[in-house]
DNA sequence: GCCAACGTTGGC
DNA sequence: GCCAACGTTGGC
């Protein structure tokens, strides 16, 4: 099983409206690198919950991976904001993955948080100076630490 | 709203 | 293939 973690604006789609949803196609993924990890992925693989451009930007919970990637129908919608005119049904560009609630931290495990915590996390994506990329791959070692920390930070 | 960092586009 | 211009991301 491996981790990832995927960023979404939680004014646009938030770790309640996941739960809301259970299960919720990853769709807009518009950026080579993170479709490469998104077809990397497989049914049940973790995945790190992380709300952007908020007030308290942070992980804010769990899901899994509920499907195996395919091609994103987005690409193909000429009313859709994600539409690309250079997709074809014969050769898609973007895939994505069904991503299912698993869990909201009590907390949300803040990117402060985060950063006072470098020292366990070493090489973690989101810390990484510019990284911006919407979905990363998180290390073994690196999860395991983020579990930790999500449980010290409810009080655990 | 600002701005740094980065990706993409397109002229040459 | 270079690189300027432009667009986007995302923290602050």
């Amino acid at each position: 099983m491996k981790n990832w973690l995927m960023k979404s604006e939680p004014d646009a789609f938030s770790i309640d409206d996941l739960k809301k949803a259970g299960t919720e196609p990853w769709t807009g993924v518009r950026n080579y690198q993170a479709r490469n990890f998104m077809r990397q992925m497989q049914p049940g693989d973790r995945v790190f919950f992380y709300h952007s451009s908020t007030a308290v930007p942070g992980i804010a919970g769990l899901g899994t991976v509920a499907s195996a990637p395919y091609p994103d129908p987005t690409q193909f919608n000429r009313k859709s904001h994600y539409f690309d005119p250079k997709a074809t049904r014969e050769q898609p560009r973007w895939d994505m993955v069904d991503v299912r609630f698993e869990r909201k931290f009590g907390n949300v495990l803040a990117l402060s948080t985060l950063k006072a915590n470098e020292d366990r996390l070493e090489g973690f994506g989101v810390l990484q100076r510019g990284s911006r990329l919407s979905v990363m791959p998180v290390t073994t070692a690196q999860a395991r630490e983020l579990l930790k920390m999500a449980e010290e930070n409810d009080g655990q």
